[in-house]
DNA sequence: TCACGTTCCCAAAACGCTTTGGACGGGCGA
DNA sequence: TCGCCCGTCCAAAGCGTTTTGGGAACGTGA
């Protein structure tokens, strides 16, 4: 095992309590004193135990982010990844731990109730709220200081959240493309259960009504965000008798399942139809140089898991500081896949 | 807060000791005594604080994921997930805590050390391993069981490894190609720092070797494995006064990627040029269907993560098992990508 | 009746840290 | 010189568990 704080004082002559006021940056210990204890503990690799210090302390020093794996559908979210790339790396900069939990999806609500009761963490991030997501209250009554990921419709009580204007880029992207003329526009997008999705078909739909375009349900669909789906939509799509002239992907996946769909019908993006796709930026899906390959809603996951981070360790730190709120907004970026309809 | 053992005990009137020894199986009590005792703690919702009792068992219940992040390529390993969700699973059916630490990647070392010495996990699962990665021979040193999901080559002593036959893979697809008869041959490989890159490229040439080809530097390329990156390099490679009739691709990325490029040039997948590539069975890009779209060696990433947990488990609880290694075996599957070479 | 096992329970120590409530001098002002 | 405060340190009591080392009550066999 490693060297403990008593072992330490007792090597330096001194009292477990100084040897801990030392190091903890107390004011009541003399600057030669506390010298010479940061040495011996460099020297010695002294690391204080965790759980002996959130034991004592009451904090838990952890973070915990429950991911629920549902039997049926078994996508992992590839957003996720980078997500907790970016918030990882702000609890490691603030000393705290990420503590991550697989469970199937049923046993979401159990897994949060665990956490709590067995005290190992001092907050959660909710990921992938749904359009009414019962585990906010859930979560709200436990009394465990909590962020979303997204946001949930039809949650009337305040929570926390960090969430990118999913409507207001989707809007704007459509409105792009009717701004080159395009009135049949195809919306691919994620499952409506999610929050997300449900916003941007919002914006979808927004920006039709401005532009006096009626929506045609033929042209909207709905599933696990998949590179087969977006092909499978596109393939079949474009073979309506009033087929769309241009696409609007819910993500980079489902982006190059539609590019590749419609090439293997001999079109080409950009000159005979035209791709929109919000971008996360996922690190092996980079989506830029010169001219990107495809037109994009584009905002950084990475980014979003840093900034939800950090507002859930300042509501642990100071509960009363209210519930914490951020609307990310996107940039729209010009790409290769857009252009005025061809007529 | 929650309800602790002490009160838990005083309301039963019963002394911690037995209340502990009771909920925790131990047979000096009484029967009746224990269906009281459990059927309070369950009224009460009781969850011992895993703090207080790793604390006093000196067993963590946790095991350590690091991932380093360096700043110069931000990639995160999009197999990461899937490795996580699987292992995961694992960990929390046997109640074990997942705590996962992004460092930047000049930092991995501390991260171990800090692992340890704070008595934070149990065991810890070593990802994406170099060639002669110094990693192995510092956590053998430390003392703390450890599992490698892949290997290193250039470590002499024993350690534990859970890998897929990579060079087996790859040296058997090079020979599925040549069985169709093609002698160019191109290999579209992730980085070769990299232990299973490098393996992978000794299959292939082993192969190559083996049908009397002579390899071709300009035929191969390494990377980090992004969807551009394939494209680039299909798009170049078929250039060449000596063009590829085949591309062998280190993951669905890249083959995504080399997909793009080649229908980009006109050429159609299968008919006038072939692609195999690795596929981990990521959940959002499957390659199935009754026909695949890509040929392709095949092992499930989510089932590595699961037996790889599993092991570093068995080696935390009977730590004198010894080394423990896997290799997985991955399967050919034949798509649509793959045929004889266009005379 | 007595010694001796069982059965069932408990008091107290331990895990490694923080924190409370002093203790002990030395310097200062009066 | 005395009294007081301040700077510096420490002993001991927690935090919520497990675990060690009994101990009382109740047979049982001789």
């Amino acid at each position: 095992m490693s060297v403990t704080l008593k072992q330490l004082a007792a090597s330096l002559g001194l009292s477990p309590t100084t040897v801990s006021r030392a190091l903890n940056g107390f004011p009541e210990v003399n600057a030669a004193t506390r010298k010479r204890v940061e040495q011996a503990a460099a020297l010695a690799n002294y690391h204080p135990n965790t759980r002996a210090k959130s034991l004592a302390t009451g904090r838990a020093q952890a973070i915990g982010h429950v991911i629920p794996v549902s039997t049926s559908h078994e996508i992992v979210n590839p957003v996720f990844a980078d997500f907790i790339a970016g918030a990882g790396e702000v609890y490691a900069r603030n000393g705290y731990e990420m503590i991550l939990r697989v469970v199937p999806d049923d046993g979401e609500a159990r897994a949060y109730r665990d956490l709590m009761a067995r005290g190992s963490v001092d907050g959660v991030i909710l990921h992938g709220p749904r359009t009414d997501d019962g585990r906010v209250a859930m979560l709200a009554e436990l009394g465990l200081p909590f962020l979303v990921h997204g946001r949930t419709s039809g949650v009337s009580a305040p929570y926390s959240w960090l969430d990118i204007n999913n409507q207001r880029s989707f809007h704007r992207a459509t409105e792009f493309l009717c701004d080159f003329g395009h009135r049949r526009i195809a919306l691919v997008n994620g499952l409506e259960e999610m929050d997300f999705a449900m916003r941007r078909r919002k914006g979808y739909l927004g920006a039709l009504a401005a532009a006096g375009i009626t929506p045609d349900p033929m042209l909207m669909r709905q599933a696990e965000m998949t590179e087969p789906y977006g092909y499978r939509a596109a393939q079949e799509m474009i073979q309506l008798p009033d087929p769309p002239t241009a696409f609007l992907a819910s993500s980079m996946i489902v982006a190059y399942g539609i590019l590749r769909g419609l090439s293997d019908m001999g079109l080409k993006l950009g000159r005979d139809i035209s791709v929109i796709t919000h971008d996360d930026e996922l690190s092996y899906l980079p989506n830029d140089g010169d001219v990107p390959l495809f037109t994009a809603t584009r905002s950084s996951v990475r980014e979003a898991g840093r900034r939800a981070a950090r507002m859930l360790l300042r509501l642990v730190a100071e509960p009363e500081c209210g519930p914490l709120t951020e609307l990310m907004e996107t940039s729209l970026v010009l790409g290769a896949s857009t252009g005025p309809v061809r007529t």
